[in-house]
This record gives structure tokens, C-alpha cells and sequence, in this order.
DNA sequence: GGCAGTTTCAAACAAACATTTCACCGGTAT
DNA sequence: ATACCGGTGAAATGTTTGTTTGAAACTGCC
């Protein structure tokens, strides 16, 4: 309660923002709590003192992401919208973009697409942010195909807007190899790449609207 | 060359074999030559003595990989038909089967997908051996939109293809969660799945066709 | 100044891992 | 028979982790 080294929890604080950096750039379990303590300039010991352990520290990370990520921003587009066009279009290119930002209100979305391929034990944490924007985005998928959002061809939808989204973070390092005049960090193909993905995605759910189920 | 032990070069098949298993489950990082040689019922040095190193082994389970089945199967499908339609939807779905098939035949594709989000040292020879699939596929999708294979939406509409099917191996854990009647255990589902990932696409792909480039 | 609680630090610790060592075995050639 | 050599096994080695320790440093208060 009395004071200490820092004016107040400085240390903390520091600590936060490089394991946001680190945890994003590489998951959970390839960050190192030395290269994370590193970053921040205090001691290995520091991070048993004010998290408890590695994990704390990361489930802190994803608390203060939450917060100050996920609900002003992904939720706002996709609440009802009147024209769910417009708000799929809105959803991706902003999804998209907070993903390949730099700084750190992009930790929270690459977090997000680590945990999806390597889940940790903070998943519970993580399935229980998550599940609400899963909800609403089905919810603007259905409306798109008619189906609503507990249709089976409607979460087949949703999953290939997201699995295109991010496609292009998690395969990044191979497309840097396949497609080297691809560059993710020019805005404007960003934008390019934004666009193909609603343009491609909208043809694609509207055609799945039609038909009848199969199975 | 004179005999040993094992008749001929028994413990160096056994090794592939399990860490052929193993890589594919796990990933290069997360395998250990523990893991390995115990399921081969051989001793650790075995791999250092027959591999050189984990590393060794890792890139000669790619290189049998590579020939036992990359050439047949995709690349078959891959060749020039006379229906880019009708080879698109054989290639797609028997990529997304061989992923989750299982058996050595399954190992090849899934360590694609683990060497997409986590590159090993042995990248360069991961690229080179997607290299000629990747033109193919292009090839095959350049003649959809009608754009040729080296168009930059040419490549959006293959990496959207891409990023649809891998999702559903990269993300799966997530997707047990938020979608638990999802079970891709089931051939039926996956069927389902993949025929819904090709009506997509080539709804998406013939859109892409129209229209002019942007930027 | 002295005391108490809090924070930091260098070092040590413990566990998991790949890798190396070296004695030993079983064929093969001399 | 004996020397040789490729292959094997159990144990040791070195490295990279996360975590803990105990002393020292700092702050605020009496």
C-alpha cells in the first residue's frame, strides 16, 4: 500500500505493454518471460511478483485487451445495422485492418488468431469474449442469407469470412515466400485485400441463401 | 552397408513413420524426439545417428512426404482440365479430405498447414515443394475469372480458396467451441463442408471475374 | 534516524528438452 | 579366431525454459 521503487505500479504497466507486443507476435507459448521482461526493462522476477506466473500475466493481458478493444470497436459494427451489406463491409475491413495495425490496440485480434490455432489455458477466458461477436456476426450473416443464425449454412458463411481474414495473418510467413509483391504492411493494399474478401465473400453468401440444405 | 541389428534400414523407416505421425499432430516445435523414438520403440540417439538431428528428421519425413504424395493426388487434379469448374471442385475437396483423413497419406497436408503458421528452418524446401501447386492452382483459378495466373485478384480468389480450407484444421479447437454440433470426424460433414466451401468460392471467383482492377 | 511494508535485483533452482558420449553387440572380412 | 565396423543402448551433458530465493533498495511514516 506504501509506496515503492515506481510511482505507481509503473512496473505493471510496463510489463502489459511488452507481453501485449510479445504474446501477439508469437503466441503464448513461444513468448519467453525473459524476452518479454526484456522489452520492458525489468526483471524476470518481477513478472512472479505482480501476475503470479507466466499465464497471469497473459490472462491480465487479455482482461485489459477486452476492454479496451473488443467491445468499442468490433461490437459497434455489428449491432443492427440497417443495411447488413454495409455493416458486413464495415465488419471486415475493420477486423482486417485492426489485425495487420501496428500499436496496441492490435494485440487483442492477433491474440485472438493465436488462441484460435493454439489455444491456452486462459481458452475459457478467451471462447467466453469471443462468443457474443460469434453470435452477432451470425446474426448479419443471416440476415444476408435468410436463414438466421443458427442455420447450418449460415455458420458455414460466417467461417469462410473468417477463415479468409485470417488466412493472411496465419499464413503469413508462407505467403511472404509465394506472393512476394505482397505487401500487408501498404494500407492501401490492405484495403485491396479488405475489398476482395467483402466483394468475394458478399457473392458467396448470397449464392449460399439460395438452394435448399443438403444433408 | 554391411548388416546390423535390423535387416535393412529398419529403424530409420520406423522413425519416419512415427515422426511423421508426430510433426503432423504437433507441429516441428511442439514434437519431442522423445515422443518420436518411443513410439518407434527405438533409442533417442537413434535420430542423431541416422538424421544428424530433430531438424534432419523433420526435413526427411517433408522430402518422403513430398514424393509418396504430393505428386499423385493433388497435382493430378491440379493438371489442366478440360472443366476449371469441375477440377476446382475435385481439388478442394480432396484437399480438405486428405487434411483430415487419417493416415500417412494425411501427414503431408497437415504439415503444410503447421509449416503456414510456424515456419521451421525447412521452409525453404516447404516452399519450393508448394511452389509448382501453387502456380497450378492459379493456372486453374486464372481460367475462372478469366484473368490469367499471375492477376493480383487471380491470387486473392486462390488464397481466399486457401484460407477457407485451412481454417477449418488451424482453427478447430475454437471451432469446437463456439459450434460443438460441428463434428469433422464425420464424413458426411465433411462433405458438407467442402461443398459448401466450393459453392462459395466459385460463386466468389465468377464475381471476381467482372469488373475492373482496382488501384 | 529508524522502522515496516513494498518493490527490485542477481543468482540459483528445477524441469524439459535436444544432443553427445562411450561401452557394447552382432555381423563381416581377414 | 580375431580384428573391424555399423548400429544400439543407457546414461551423461548442455541449453533453454519458467519459477523461486534471499538480500538489498526504496518510500512513507513515526
Amino acid at each position: 500500500m506504501t509506496g515503492g521503487y515506481q510511482s505507481l505500479d509503473a512496473t505493471r504497466e510496463k510489463l502489459v505493454e511488452s507481453a501485449g507486443q510479445v504474446f501477439a507476435e508469437q503466441g503464448f507459448h513461444d513468448a519467453t518471460v525473459r524476452e518479454i521482461c526484456s522489452r520492458a526493462g525489468t526483471n524476470v522476477a518481477a513478472v512472479n511478483y505482480h501476475f503470479g506466473d507466466k499465464l497471469g500475466l497473459y490472462t491480465e493481458v487479455l482482461r485489459s485487451s477486452i476492454f479496451a478493444q473488443q467491445l468499442p470497436s468490433l461490437s459497434s459494427k455489428l449491432a443492427h445495422s440497417s443495411d447488413p451489406r454495409a455493416a458486413l463491409t464495415a465488419l471486415v475491413y475493420e477486423w482486417f485492418e485492426s489485425i495487420h495495425a501496428v500499436g496496441r490496440p492490435a494485440w487483442y485480434a492477433r491474440i485472438m488468431a493465436h488462441e484460435m490455432t493454439q489455444p491456452t489455458l486462459a481458452l475459457d477466458l478467451v471462447a467466453e469474449a469471443m462468443g457474443p461477436n460469434y453470435l452477432r456476426f451470425r446474426t448479419l450473416v443471416g440476415e444476408l442469407t435468410g436463414r438466421g443464425p443458427n442455420d447450418e449454412r449460415t455458420r458455414m458463411c460466417v467461417h469462410s469470412v473468417v477463415g479468409q481474414i485470417l488466412h493472411y495473418v496465419q499464413a503469413r510467413p508462407m505467403l511472404a515466400r509465394l506472393w512476394p509483391e505482397l505487401k500487408l504492411d501498404d494500407p492501401d493494399q490492405r484495403r485491396a485485400i479488405a475489398d476482395h474478401i467483402i466483394t468475394f465473400s458478399l457473392a458467396g453468401t448470397a449464392n449460399a441463401g439460395r438452394g435448399n440444405t443438403f444433408k
